[in-house]
DNA sequence: CTGAAAGCGCTAACAC
DNA sequence: GTGTTAGCGCTTTCAG
């Protein structure tokens, strides 16, 4: 009985005029007078409408989003899409659907070029753009079509980011800072730690770079340099072999890419003391949690990634919100205790 | 423009009957022959049927929900009020309002009992109840007249769990076990570890020491007691200067109540190595992640607890979902690194 | 440029 | 028991 919601009805009635043409004002549709689409933003204000979302989305006419991804080929691809899919699924009753465009190859920009192409072609109403690997985006964006279709990219789009709405992505430099602080819990002071990453030329890879870099040095350990493993575990192993060759393997390995998991196994094997920081949680890595070697993994939570990009994509779209330019999830801390709620997922 | 979602009205012309009754069917309401709600509930099966939870918020009657909570005492409570207060936000336009009983004195059940009845006798539809502290609410639900409003409830219920429909909390075993492995990895094997509580009278707390002492002994700590501190940081202090008394300080200290968070300040001054746990983030915490002796903190994220609460009531309320009996928050590390994203909020 | 009317999918109130 | 009607708050035709 008491105040009830503010509706469009109250400020028809408050200005005489009828429901549709509040529509049309507040929702920045043309066909209204600039006259009178000032007094009725102004009366909203005034008495403190706010939208009802749950009927809006009931009336207006169906969403379609455009997902342009990779075929599952990293364990992070995978949980991504899981993540993209629940969130689609959450936002049925909204009517809203996804539309799946699969790139096979994922190093090449003209498969990408001519998936988003097909995409804006089908005339979806926004462009959900899973990463380019290693590079950014840069190249692709100078070559697509300029239509107006909002975009929202998950990874770092790189320079060329005008055309982007809004990036999802983990924060990186954090995630190397993160790695620092934890090795050092459990390496002595003045102990040589390294970081290997897929490639320098990926931005977020090398925000992890100088994250950990500077951390490291920060809490008295000694970085000693970054190395690149093309996501390829026989490369990666290679290189620790050599490190390790002159009878000095590091204390310390911040192994800042998934696409590495099998290294552990390795310098288990190896007896060495090396102590291991690892990125997110795959099958492969699960074992190796229980030994002693283990100091974490930094999880970056992908699935959540592709929810909020669903979500950001959907808001702008649907409720007329502009997300944020730049989404940053936190990356969370996985020991052997808290290892079952990264992989029931 | 392939299949569209399939409603009541295709279930309505597939059978012949009304929409009305198909409604009264589905929701398991009275007023439909045992032979047609069959066939309704069969057909709906057979066509995948999903009932469009947008629709349905719209037209129904709306939804009251009681807050029964302690006036804010702790950094806890805030922080679970904001949740609670977050979700309901949320659930506006879904036609859910909540209405708060404050609890004034969170040690008497008397004053626990009084305003479940008075939320009870308004005809909420569902109760939210936040955990008496220090002990369960067992005596509680012994004592309330037996009214059939669905509660949730924030804390392990107790024994007398029958009339509660789920309950929110932290894993506190886990939470335990993760202490143990976060000091183990700073603390030479067989270092001497102890444990702060508020009271083993809790349960919640004396699941915290089963976990943290098994673990503590399986990483080959040495744990040495379990001590009570009622949530007063003077008693915390004087325990802790007695056990350094010997010239023995602890090796490690997990504290693993939120009630105590000066202790950290007192190590720090006496300059004892002990390294320490902490539980939640509270302002005064803040500092001490830099000291070199603070390993980190076990959060609850109480926030996460109050919007789970919420949900869960709103689901088994609105959508009939019957929720888990047991709804496990995972515990979150967090370290100096990290430590923005458990305060931003 | 503005308004009237229909309807999204479901539920509630009332007839039959 | 079952059907009919009238909305929930908003958007979207389609007239004027």
């Amino acid at each position: 009985m008491p105040k009830q919601r503010v509706t469009i009805k109250d400020i028809s009635g408050e200005l005489g005029v009828s429901c549709a043409i509040i529509t049309r004002a507040l929702n920045d549709r043309p066909g209204v007078s600039d006259a009178l689409r000032r007094r009725i933003t102004e009366t909203a204000r005034r008495l403190g409408y706010q939208p009802n979302s749950v009927a809006r989305s009931m009336a207006r006419s169906p969403i379609r989003i455009g997902i342009v991804i990779p075929c599952q080929w990293q364990s992070f691809y995978s949980s991504l899409e899981k993540g993209i899919a629940a969130e689609l699924d959450s936002l049925l009753d909204y009517k809203v659907t996804g539309e799946f465009y699969r790139v096979e190859n994922p190093y090449s920009a003209d498969d990408y070029i001519s998936k988003l192409e097909a995409c804006a072609n089908d005339g979806v109403d926004g462009i959900l753009l899973a990463d380019i690997y290693p590079v950014g985006l840069d190249d692709l964006f100078g070559r697509i079509s300029e239509k107006k279709t909002p975009i929202v990219t998950i990874g770092l789009p790189g320079k060329n980011t005008e055309s982007v709405l809004s990036s999802v992505s983990v924060d990186s430099y954090c995630s190397g800072v993160m790695a620092a602080q934890m090795l050092s819990k459990s390496v002595d002071a003045g102990g040589r730690v390294v970081i290997f990453v897929g490639s320098r030329e990926n931005e977020e890879h090398s925000l992890k770079i100088s994250g950990f870099t500077a951390e490291a040095k920060r809490q008295g350990l000694r970085p000693e340099g970054a190395y690149e493993t093309n996501d390829d575990a026989a490369v990666a192993e290679r290189i620790f072999e050599n490190l390790s060759q002159s009878g000095k393997a590091p204390d310390g390995i911040y192994l800042a890419t998934s696409g590495a998991q099998t290294l552990p196994e390795l310098i288990f094997r190896m007896g060495v003391g090396t102590r291991i920081v690892t990125t997110d949680v795959s099958d492969e890595l699960v074992s190796a949690f229980r030994h002693k070697n283990m100091v974490c993994s930094i999880f970056q939570d992908p699935e959540k990634q592709g929810r909020l990009a669903v979500r950001a994509l959907y808001e702008s779209l649907a409720e007329h919100i502009e997300p944020e330019r730049k989404i940053l999830i936190p990356p969370s801390i996985v020991i052997e205790a808290n290892l079952a709620q990264f992989i029931e997922k």
